[in-house]
DNA sequence: AACAACCTCAACCGCATCAGA
DNA sequence: GTCTGATGCGGTTGAGGTTGT
């Protein structure tokens, strides 16, 4: 949708100009001026970037573009099953942690994430008896403590698929939830959080 | 056709964390 | 150890699109 008239022009978003910065959508004229700065500076010092692209934007706004809609590989359209599936299993996992389960599905964003979760998964957990994602319904997601009363917290394989008829959800758990390249910070949060789940 | 309600998603805001001085 | 600016993250907003009445 990205608030763009047919003709391709882009409706700026009404907000109210504070430090007479530049806000709401990005022109296209904006985006090639941020990818031409980035190319230049590399996508880590947005302040300089912010500087040099003469957007009049701010860092954070110079960052968030490139991050959500600029990068390279940034995959669109809708999500396939087995990424749905997979964001409910790290949901399940991590919570709210939409960076740590972007990371882990490839052209996605933290972003997208997030909103695909706040207006169609969500939605789907609430619709507790018919959630079933991928074969596995909400019953099944659960902690096999929950299930069982035993303490144990297990995150099942998917044995099933319901998008593409007769393939089977490759799911491998090791691969999608190896932290080992995570920061410190991040491993310890991850550890403290399994280890408070198992106990 | 007109309007309302709901949906979608880009972008902003505030806070937390990190890194360098 | 403290301060400060930069960066990153998650929650929220709001405008355009879509669907229902």
């Amino acid at each position: 949708m990205a608030h763009t008239r047919a003709d391709g022009s882009i409706i700026q978003k009404q907000r109210p100009a504070m430090n007479e910065l530049n806000r709401g959508v990005w022109t296209a004229e904006e985006d090639r001026k941020l990818a031409e700065t980035i190319g230049i500076y590399g996508a880590k010092q947005w302040t300089i970037i912010a500087a040099k692209a003469e957007l009049n934007r701010c860092a954070k706004s110079c960052r968030l573009r490139w991050m959500n809609y600029l990068r390279p590989n940034i995959k669109r359209g809708n999500m396939s099953d087995q990424e749905e599936d997979l964001i409910m299993r790290m949901h399940k996992l991590l919570g709210n942690r939409w960076s740590l389960i972007a990371a882990r599905l490839p052209g996605r964003t933290d972003n997208e994430i997030k909103n695909y979760w706040n207006c169609h998964l969500s939605k789907k957990k609430l619709d507790k008896g018919t959630f079933n994602v991928a074969g596995i319904s909400t019953q099944e997601m659960r902690p096999k403590s929950e299930q069982t009363g035993e303490e144990e917290t297990i995150i099942r394989p998917s044995n099933s698929s319901s998008g593409e008829q007769g393939s089977e959800s490759v799911f491998d758990v090791n691969d999608f939830f190896d932290f080992s390249n995570e920061k410190p910070s991040t491993l310890e949060w991850v550890t403290k959080f399994l280890e408070f789940g198992s106990s």
